[in-house]
RNA sequence: GUGGAUGUAGCUCAGUAGGUUAGAGCGUCAGAUUGUGGUUCUGAAAGUCGCCGGUUCGAGUCCGGUCUUCCACCCCA
């Protein structure tokens, strides 16, 4: 070993234990998403960087990997740019495609592509990994998965209901308590209007955003940093601090805002979204929050974030509604809601929280030991045997000392372990050890199915 | 991208004002037990002390750079 290999930064490796509880998440969002309609498709990793710039803001597009073009790209540049230090415009010159930073925008190229192969309003999902050149921390990450569902082509506003509702499905069966936060583009927007700060709404939402991290006069600093006059900032104050019940805080909306603004608008989609969730069946929190700006800048209705109630670990889900994402992509007047969930940060937090299931990491369920060629030989048609049962079961490659096979099957995790010696050949017998309890049976080979099923029922 | 901390065996960590052969626990492997694991006992292997350079008679220890991981900002899943 010379030099100690690696990955690169913020990547990982997973192991088998980890790998069977990140299935056990991907398994739970993926038959959710199954059970409410949705269809799997799947994207490259790379796509062309012309479909990845400028969606989403500048500090995005820093952190997009690019992908060095091939062949003689340096050979094809003009003399005068190849030594220019500008490594900006030199990138731009030398790479034409890039690594997905999510899931939405490459699902809007591919929705403008294939818009006569589907059917609409279309509903998807993708399980993918995406990259982010971002620095890494704790629960983030520069590859990580999201598990994304989309509706496009409807309007209505019961996909933003179902959206909730497919949130709090996954949370409640994968056992982490949420809040699910929700807010309206055009209730900020109407805010913004109100106080005559229409330009400013950027500045003002992402101030806004971090009121219970930084707490509501650093908020006011911010803004006045960012250019918002202090007399607009006072006419803020009261309604960012805004607490009450969800209709309490619509009530009061409502005064606020006249019928030109967007402002009354959003605050009727909230109406409306919130009185449907009050007639499913959902057991977490959801909480109409003013404070909630985030999401990427394409969103314009509807937003959406999803934060664990018991680990601190910045939001798990978030999604939004887009009116004119496809636009950029030459087909418009096509309005999309997503959601995204964030498998990386969702291990962390069962890991830190809730845990996973034992049985996520149960496969083999009984290991046939090797006693040599002629034994493992009669131990072939019982294999078959069961799994043609379904019971996952394997025979020990090698013949080793016992001793060392059912360490094997210890560390494994493996329930049962059958022996069949020179004895068992001879009398079609199998001893199947009880690997939790220590005791073990004799019984004839014919009955092996029937006597691991009852076995394991137990 | 900006600022700060970190890095010693597979893992968790000791390592005294720079001084000879760098330690422990856990894990791994072998044996006690030639058809029986998880307990116990005995023994062994395992580290260019993140990497590169500098100061010094001498560097795990001091200095510089670099990389990693972590923390804050930024932004986000």
């Amino acid at each position: 070993m010379s030099q100690k290999p690696s990955v690169p930064k913020g990547t990982r490796d997973f192991l088998p234990d980890e790998m069977a509880r990140r299935n056990h998440i991907f398994d739970t969002i993926r038959g959710v998403f199954d059970l409410y309609g949705y269809v799997p498709v799947e994207t490259p990793a790379m796509e062309n960087l012309s479909s990845l710039l400028g969606k989403y803001g500048d500090e995005g597009d820093k952190l997009l990997f690019r992908i060095l073009n091939s062949g003689d790209f340096m050979g094809k540049l003009p003399e005068d740019e190849r030594g220019s230090g500008d490594s900006n415009r030199l990138a731009n010159m030398i790479c034409d495609r890039g690594l997905r930073y999510d899931l939405t925008v490459p699902f809007a190229r591919f929705v403008v592509q294939h818009r006569n192969e589907l059917t609409f309003p279309f509903k998807r999902y993708q399980i993918q990994p995406v990259w982010r050149a971002d620095r890494p921390q704790k629960g983030r990450y520069r590859e990580f998965y999201q598990c994304d569902a989309d509706v496009i082509g409807s309007n209505s506003l019961l996909n933003e209901a179902e959206h909730a509702r497919i949130i709090d499905d996954v949370f409640v069966r994968l056992g982490i308590k949420v809040i699910i936060r929700l807010n309206n583009r055009k209730i900020l927007a109407g805010i913004a209007g109100m106080i005559g700060q229409h330009d400013k709404l950027i500045a003002m939402t992402v101030a806004m955003d971090k009121l219970d991290k930084i707490g509501l006069d650093a908020v006011c600093n911010e803004m006045l940093e960012g250019g918002i006059p202090p007399e607009a900032i006072s006419k803020l104050k009261p309604v960012i601090g805004m607490t009450g019940s969800n209709s309490d805080k619509l009530d009061a909306l409502s005064s606020l805002f006249d019928e030109k603004g967007p402002g009354l608008e959003g605050t009727r989609e909230m109406k409306e979204l919130l009185d449907m969730l009050a007639l499913l069946e959902i057991k977490n929190r959801v909480d109409f929050d003013l404070a909630l700006a985030r999401g990427l800048n394409y969103y314009t209705g509807t937003i959406f974030e999803v934060k664990a109630s018991d680990v601190e670990i910045g939001s798990i889900c978030g999604g939004g509604r887009y009116d004119d994402l496809t636009g950029v992509f030459g087909l418009g007047g096509l309005s999309g809601v997503g959601i995204s969930f964030g498998a990386d940060r969702i291990y962390d937090v069962m890991l830190q929280s809730v845990g996973f299931p034992e049985t996520v990491v149960a496969s083999t369920r009984l290991m046939f030991a090797n006693f040599g060629q002629k034994e493992a030989e009669a131990c072939l048609p019982l294999l078959e045997k069961l799994r043609k049962s379904g019971i996952s079961t394997e025979l020990y490659p090698d013949k080793v000392k016992i001793k060392k096979q059912m360490q094997y099957a210890n560390n494994r995790n493996i329930p049962f372990v059958a022996l069949i010696g020179e004895k068992e050949v001879r009398e079609k017998t199998v001893t199947v050890k009880n690997m939790k309890t220590g005791s073990q049976e004799t019984i004839s080979q014919d009955a092996i199915t029937n006597y691991l099923i009852t076995k394991m029922v137990k």
